[in-house]
RNA sequence: GGUCCGGUAGCUCAGCUGGAUAGAGCAUCAGCCUUCUAAGCUGAGGGUCAUUGGUUCGAAUCCAAUCCGGAUCACCA
């Protein structure tokens, strides 16, 4: 049990003797004591006043002693300043800890619970390469499934392609009249970057002839709906319904390259899927479902044959899930896929990883999966992340601001090359392990500067300061773990000798801290928030580096200490590797 | 206009279920490698926590209003 818990219960329980009334842990707090005070642990007193009509010394002291009388193994001394109990955890307690779990890979790896549940993430369209926006996403994703499984849930990862539409037909379009019959293999373009070229030539053809429209004198919006290519587009996006096999053809070629180069940068970030959907596929399912619900009074028919949910009651207004011809709109699609998740999966909980921009969109299918009385209706969650924006606003395709996905991971592996070169540290390693370095810290730096901002919030990216390698990064915490594994390979523990003794200061703040990696995980995991468990490898990575700095660990004053140590080193890297693989980060062995 | 989100050091971000003197990194400055990996360590400077009021023993944190920025409210996806 962590020490947090076993302090609410002991005063608790406590309280209750002394007090005879019931008391919870909500009605007062515990917080790591503060360093300029003597303690580990605190409980504050002052919302416990009223309720025991005591002043905080005599309160304090009555639970203070209380504790230290009956539970000596666990509370070694207490003091107590205004309103704060300090206690002083023995240190039986933190040996103890050390000597269970310092050689644990995965500490505090929860059992199964049972519970099973799909993360829904990544999520592209097929006429453009990724950027840095789905990046966010992606690590997001990953390692939001990661922390589940380590608490315990059986976890699907799944990614829904939308690979129809009219996004793709103005590639097609574009392709058809400006390649010459060009391909990926041809040109010696990366697949998704080679269809992505032409959807930028659609617009530009596109704006081109809105301005030859205007010139003709055609008013704003005659120009843009009546432009001849985006005539041509909608033309085939119907063609493309009606089943036309040349339309159809053309489809499966131009998607196919851009799943060639999905699949080369998937595997570049260490990513992948349990389960594909393609909205090719549950639109028509969507349809169906829709259908259903009209007879059950879910959804309702206009006059002109359009479909529609009230949402009026809970302030959503009405919302439009199939069109007056009967075709479907983007939410269409996700109310079948929502269904047969169901079918297929029996989920218990559905996270989907999706920007912020989308919020009401989420908020709709949350509320028409209820009306529709889908049984995880309740537990679909919209994991929803903040735009990843360039100093000078949001990133915009049209305008070339993206920063591409592939181009990105190059220049982080480049720099991990550069850096490592420099420092000239690994020179036996083969040509083979290098390449394998570079990737592990460029991608690795990468992964952290995005999943170390809190998810819910957008974030600046700022291309001229690039990613840095020093302080709060990814890097860093690499560092660290090959510095201790190098300590590990030239000195052994010896697993028969208990550790014992006392702590000093930096000692004992990095056994805090290591036992608090559960709590921090499961954090974590209530708070689908990566960068709770990121800013805490960090704090574990940047104590241990003073405490590196500050004392020895070989050469320990004796053989005691040094076993301590050791064990706390140890216990340091697998918490770090075990932390930094919930968030998708391998660490190296050596660096 | 309705709804929602945000505003903390020069920059990027923590802290927000109220608690002790508001923290990191980067950048700036000063020290530290003949000892376990210096992608490091130690120290210094840097703040009207957007503003104003309220709640209370106590507010960056909760409430209200205001200012600023953003998202969204499509028979687009």
């Amino acid at each position: 049990m962590h020490i947090v818990k076993i302090i609410q219960e002991s005063v608790i329980n406590v309280l209750e003797k002394l007090y005879h009334q019931p008391f919870h842990a909500t009605d007062f707090q515990i917080n790591q004591t503060k360093a300029e005070f003597e303690g580990d642990y605190t409980v504050v007193l002052f919302s416990l006043l009223k309720k025991t009509k005591l002043a905080p010394a005599k309160l304090g002291e009555d639970i203070g002693q209380a504790l230290l009388v009956s539970q000596p193994q666990i509370y070694a001394s207490c003091n107590i300043i205004n309103g704060f109990l300090n206690f002083t955890i023995a240190d039986e307690f933190w040996l103890d800890y050390l000597t269970k779990n310092s050689s644990i890979a995965k500490p505090g790896k929860q059992e199964a619970n049972g519970k099973k549940v799909m993360v829904e993430y990544a999520s592209p369209n097929t006429n453009k390469p990724l950027h840095l926006g789905h990046l966010r996403n992606i690590f997001l994703g990953w390692s939001i499934a990661e922390i589940l499984k380590y608490s315990g849930y059986q976890v699907l990862k799944g990614c829904i392609v939308n690979d129809r539409g009219i996004h793709i037909c103005k590639s097609m379009i574009a392709w058809q009249k400006f390649a010459n019959g060009a391909t990926p293999q041809s040109t010696g373009i990366k697949g998704d970057h080679f269809v992505g070229e032409y959807y930028v030539k659609f617009n530009d053809e596109y704006k081109k002839q809105v301005n030859e429209g205007l010139a003709k004198g055609l008013d704003k919006e005659t120009a843009e709906k009546n432009a001849p290519i985006l005539l041509e587009a909608q033309d085939m996006l119907l063609q493309w319904e009606a089943g036309d096999t040349e339309v159809k053809t053309l489809w499966n070629k131009m998607n196919g390259w851009v799943y060639e180069g999905f699949d080369v940068t998937y595997k570049k970030l260490g990513s992948d899927f349990d389960r594909m959907y393609y909205e090719s596929n549950t639109y028509l399912l969507g349809k169906e479902i829709v259908q259903q619900g009209i007879n059950k009074n879910v959804f309702f028919k206009k006059e002109d044959g359009s479909v529609w949910i009230d949402l009026e009651k809970e302030g959503l207004g009405e919302k439009l899930v199939l069109r007056k011809d009967g075709t479907s709109v983007y939410i269409t699609q996700d109310i079948g896929l929502a269904q047969q998740r169901y079918d297929e999966e029996k989920i218990d909980r559905c996270i989907y990883v999706i920007g912020d921009e989308q919020n009401y969109h989420m908020k709709v299918l949350q509320e028409i999966a209820k009306h529709m009385g889908l049984p995880y209706a309740d537990d679909i969650y919209h994991l929803s992340y903040g735009m990843v924006e360039l100093p000078g606003g949001r990133m915009k395709s049209r305008e070339g601001t993206v920063v591409d996905a592939d181009d990105i991971i190059d220049e982080m592996e480049n720099v991990a090359r550069t850096k490592t070169e420099e420092l000239g540290k690994v020179k036996d390693f083969t040509t083979a392990e290098l390449e394998n370095l570079y990737h592990i810290i460029g991608v690795g730096a990468l992964k952290f500067f995005l999943l170390r901002v809190d998810p819910k919030k957008k974030m600046i990216f700022n291309p001229e300061e690039s990613i840095d390698f020093h302080g709060f990064t990814g890097p860093f915490i690499q560092f660290n773990h090959a510095r201790i594994k190098s300590i590990l390979r030239k000195n052994e523990i010896d697993e028969t000798v208990k550790p014992s003794g006392s702590f000093l200061p930096l000692e004992k703040e990095l056994v805090v801290l290591l036992e608090r990696f559960g709590t921090t995980v499961a954090q974590a995991n209530e708070e689908m928030n990566p960068a709770a468990l990121a800013i805490y490898i960090y704090q574990l990575s940047k104590t241990f580096s003073s405490f590196y700095n500050e004392h020895s660990i070989a050469c320990a004053e004796t053989t005691e200490k040094k076993q301590l140590r050791l064990m706390l080193s140890r216990a340091t890297a697998n918490t770090i590797k075990a932390g930094m693989n919930l968030l998708g980060i391998d660490v190296p062995e050596r660096m």
